[in-house]
DNA sequence: CGTCTATTTGAATGTACTCAAAAGCGGTGG
DNA sequence: CCACCGCTTTTGAGTACATTCAAATAGACG
């Protein structure tokens, strides 16, 4: 029911038992925010993996000028929260805030860390996730360094068709490293360019 | 003796005993590479986990236009290579070549598994190393965003002071995502500022 | 319907890049 | 030991990509 999206996502990568599902059905609880409202603080330590069910969230940074960088967006099927303030169990730099209506999925460090001992196969798929985790952020490094504004949001567009359409464009451009402003202005680029094309 | 540097750096984050030492000081080999030669080409699975004892070495990506992109750098007491080639066993995007005259220690995908198995502290300790690698991409694409050229050259002066004075300025420049006359440029002014403060 | 926020548009500006050329530096061979 | 070669760094002029600021328009929500 509600965990099917959840086991369904941990079974990409690795093999469970009957038992290890309903043991991991028992640890994670679902819980229920609004659009805006928050679901880390900056400063409070990301106490809870946390598993979108329904719904999109954002990872955010708020720099000295106080300009807002998004660092991880999600929608349902994704795990989202500041990654940095759960490993460690240090106070976050980030915000975690719902974009939409959001429910969630969510078990304690603790509890985690008792899951690792007693389905070691989760063990096993966390490491496998921060793997990937890891991989994604390189790539997106080398996006930066090496793409402009345009190709970075021609490659968004094309490896997150999804996310295109539902979140406002102003979290794009921040995930792109752009402005809203000029995010607005190349998209009105790139239609024109593909009306003439006809 | 060789291995030494290797050791302190595990036990920064794990405890071992004499005997997980041996073990470990058995798995990993020394290798010298002279300065340019190439520790990983681009094209081929990095089929080695690898510690730098002397030298120094880069990770970069060459994009499209063939302009070179520093991903990673290291001297003695890093880690270096192709992570993402090397956690997946992929042929790697990314060449790793040595700067300087190097010697590392090495030690083979394979060799590692046996070692997790046998000395689990050490599955701990690449844990966490993945985990604060993590991190550090995660601070560097942050930096990538909210920071001009002159901060990240300046956070990077103030991060890896021994660096600054070991490696070309062109693979910094490339590691800070700039062109090596921009951070040319940019230390000119820094030092007319610096001169007209006295 | 009115308010609040998001998006679009335009003009002026700034940051960083490209290209080209000169200067510096290190290694190598005569 | 010096001269030369190749590579790195510096410098300058012109340019491009992206930002800032301000204002208008469009959408969303109560």
């Amino acid at each position: 029911m509600v965990h099917d999206l959840l086991l369904s996502s941990i079974e990409k990568y690795v093999t469970l038992g009957e038992a290890d599902r309903e043991y991991i059905r028992s640890v994670f609880t679902p819980r229920k925010f609004k659009k805006g409202q928050f679901l880390v603080h900056e400063g409070a330590v990301c106490r809870n993996q946390m598993f979108i069910t329904k719904g999109s969230a954002i990872t955010y940074f708020i720099d000295m000028e106080g300009h807002e960088h998004i660092i991880q967006l999600g929608i349902e099927g994704w795990w989202i929260g500041d990654f940095q303030s759960y490993i460690f169990q240090q106070p976050a730099q980030c915000n975690v805030q719902a974009i939409e209506d959001t429910e969630i999925l969510e078990a304690s460090y603790e509890k985690i860390q008792k899951l690792y001992e007693i389905v070691p196969q989760y063990d096993r798929f966390h490491r496998i996730l921060i793997q990937y985790a890891y991989v994604a952020f390189q790539q997106r490094i080398l996006q930066n360094l090496s793409m402009s504004a345009e190709d970075r949001y021609l490659a968004f567009r094309g490896k997150y068709p999804k996310l295109e359409l539902r979140l406002p464009q102003k979290y794009i451009a921040s995930y792109l490293g752009i402005t809203p402003e000029f995010l607005s202005k190349l998209k009105r680029k790139l239609q024109e360019r593909d009306s003439k094309r006809e």
